[in-house]
DNA sequence: CTCGCGGACGTAACATTGTTACACCGGTCG
DNA sequence: CGACCGGTGTAACAATGTTACGTCCGCGAG
């Protein structure tokens, strides 16, 4: 087989990059076909050869997104492996996610009204969860907690996620930034507190008896 | 001044309900002016005589999301008023949440790209806000605990969105529907928990030492 | 009663955006 | 050399948000 890919996916890259530029300059609002290939440097056709059209764009953005994210997630991890890996890992979650909202919501909140993401992308999504899952896994090993780390791990990732997007929505009616900050900090504290406490709990989060709590 | 409102405004509530319906229905990439025209059966002008256009449309139904959030929230905490009247809240922002997922996205998540919301729609929203507030304090009230219920009401509402915007993406690798709900209420027994549990640590929230916690 | 005015409305146009059809061009292989 | 095939650009088409303009109706002034 030929060559595997000489450097015609140049225009690719360039494509991609140009459209995350944009996104992250000017909003998802902006993220049009006509820009995109302008700022690339290509015709409108280009987008529709290498991504098969917006929807195909914008999710190579979502896969990228996810893979820059996680290897912010993996950097932190490799740097701070000491006894608050999870804290650590929380701090650069929101880091990012403040760094680049509007990349974050064409992942987490469906900013693109009609683009679904496939198989694919939702298994890259669900790769960089699994950094999260092996942290909390050590750090529940570390301390003698024997539940489950994945379901641990979904309880502080929505958490965090909550934390971040409202912040991001401007939902969170918080005077200034470093309010912001303490409250995500002291959240964060309260759950990893939590959740470590008492293995009994977290085992009980894969099968809790709910009928009472209802009432 | 003349008579306040003559039934002139049936037709901007024509205009305001198809578009609920359709967002509703077929999702916001659906929520065009010509779509809620025609279901509204006006014009696109009608559109801009009542709205002044597609985002006063969006701001519209913006409000009138959360006043309906605020009415299910509200008849919770009418017919439930027992101990358990944050759990019941909680339980009943999921239920609306999950039942309105297109328009709890246009409410968070700035699902329609160039809306933003004005003052007069986020004291809306922050008015709904105040209920889970509310309980918050009657809560912490019943128990005993000394903490500010308007910051603890702030971690509530963050891990309930978490939770359930998560869903709403399909974020979370969630089996089944009743896994999602066991995992919820399992994520909201530890929170209630670990907020009521120490007066101290709730009134740490409003002022925590943070340096020591990052690395 | 007539006239004029102003608000609500519809038709039609315009700019923008996603998408597609078609022609071109350069390399590769028979 | 000629045919094919993939990447590219131009130009068109449908849909959408928006605006200009004309129309109709109700109401108050003269």
């Amino acid at each position: 087989m030929k060559k595997p890919q000489p450097p015609l996916r140049d225009t690719r890259t360039a494509i991609l990059s140009a459209a995350i530029d944009i996104l992250h300059v000017h909003g998802a609002g902006a993220l049009t076909v006509r820009s995109v290939a302008t700022a690339a440097g290509c015709s409108t056709t280009g987008v529709y050869t290498w991504f098969g059209g917006k929807n195909g764009l914008v999710e190579a953005i979502f896969i990228d997104g996810f893979q820059r994210f996680g290897a912010a997630l993996d950097a932190t991890r490799a740097t701070a492996p000491g006894d608050h890996q999870v804290v650590g890992l929380a701090h650069a979650y929101r880091t990012w996610a403040l760094a680049n909202p509007t990349h974050y919501m064409v992942m987490f909140a469906r900013t693109v009204p009609d683009f679904c993401p496939s198989l694919d992308a939702l298994v890259t999504a669900h790769g960089t969860f699994q950094q999260l899952v092996e942290a909390t896994a050590a750090h529940m090993r570390r301390v003698g907690d024997g539940g489950d780390p994945t379901e641990v791990a979904h309880h502080l990732w929505a958490a965090m996620h909550g934390y971040v997007s409202l912040e991001i929505a401007e939902m969170d009616m918080a005077v200034d930034e470093s309010h912001r900050t303490r409250r995500f900090e002291a959240g964060l504290r309260m759950l990893t507190e939590g959740v470590l406490r008492a293995s009994s709990a977290s085992a009980a989060v894969t099968a809790v008896d709910v009928a009472g709590t209802v009432n």
